[in-house]
DNA sequence: GGAGACTTTGACAATCATTTTCATTTTGGC
DNA sequence: GCCAAAATGAAAATGATTGTCAAAGTCTCC
């Protein structure tokens, strides 16, 4: 039974950026699916768990959702205004973050990187409203 | 009067790693300082908001708050375990993260880099017990 | 020294995302 | 059809954070 799970899942890839649980819930129930919020969420934590998609923490520490296009390890750069995502590889940094680990002695290093800015639409909105 | 918020950065100056508000304060407390758990979020919420302390979230979403050695921008390598912190510099993640931002068209570019892993200390505790 | 204005404090209630609980439903195998 | 295990969801619980508001502290001006 993975019809739910499945649904969530296509609700996030037809999204653009990262979504809350809270927001996936809503829409869904907006788009007439019968779906609980304990189911959402559980249904998120395991996508998540599988690697299926990718979580972060917004600025309000609420846990945003996506599915990504790419398997490989990679970061975002996220709009802080309209939340347009673009998915970037970095191995400069990967490369930086496990040196930094292993001159302190650190093993087993993981990174979270999150670059955010404003996008050229947004800004160019900024400027003119 | 900034007693209290002297007293809450006295507090985290005091603590090697990050510490969450529910801890400053309990730590407070336990030393016998009579102070409310609202002032000790209003503290930290005033002292991050000068630069004083650095914020980040840890895996559960908290707030986790640290009096950093630097005003500089830099970055924190964790210890997963002991939460035993790095302060670390990466002019190299800097420009990275200025040139992904600028080549997809962002502006006003910040980011947020975390490095985790476990210290020799730690490392060495897991092989041993 | 004291009055008044303004800020800080803190006990408590309110919020809000997330998790837990638990009874019901569904699914799959027999 | 029937049973066991997994999935579901409504409602309650949890827990960090924030809002409220009255009491207490601080400062200035007299």
């Amino acid at each position: 039974m993975t019809t739910r799970r499945d649904a969530v899942h296509d609700t996030l890839r037809k999204s653009e950026g990262f979504r809350s649980a809270q927001d996936v819930y809503a829409e869904m129930r907006l788009h007439g699916a019968k779906i609980g919020l304990t189911t959402v969420y559980r249904a998120l934590q395991a996508l998540a768990d599988g690697g299926k998609v990718d979580v972060l923490r917004n600025d309000d520490g609420e846990s945003v959702y996506r599915a990504c296009a790419t398997d490989t390890h990679h970061h975002h750069l996220v709009c802080r205004r309209c939340g347009h995502t673009v998915e970037v590889a970095g191995p400069a940094v990967e490369r930086w973050a496990e040196m930094v680990g292993s001159e302190h002695g650190f093993t087993e290093v993981t990174h979270t990187v999150e670059v955010f800015g404003t996008c050229s639409t947004c800004s160019a909105e900024v400027k003119t409203g």
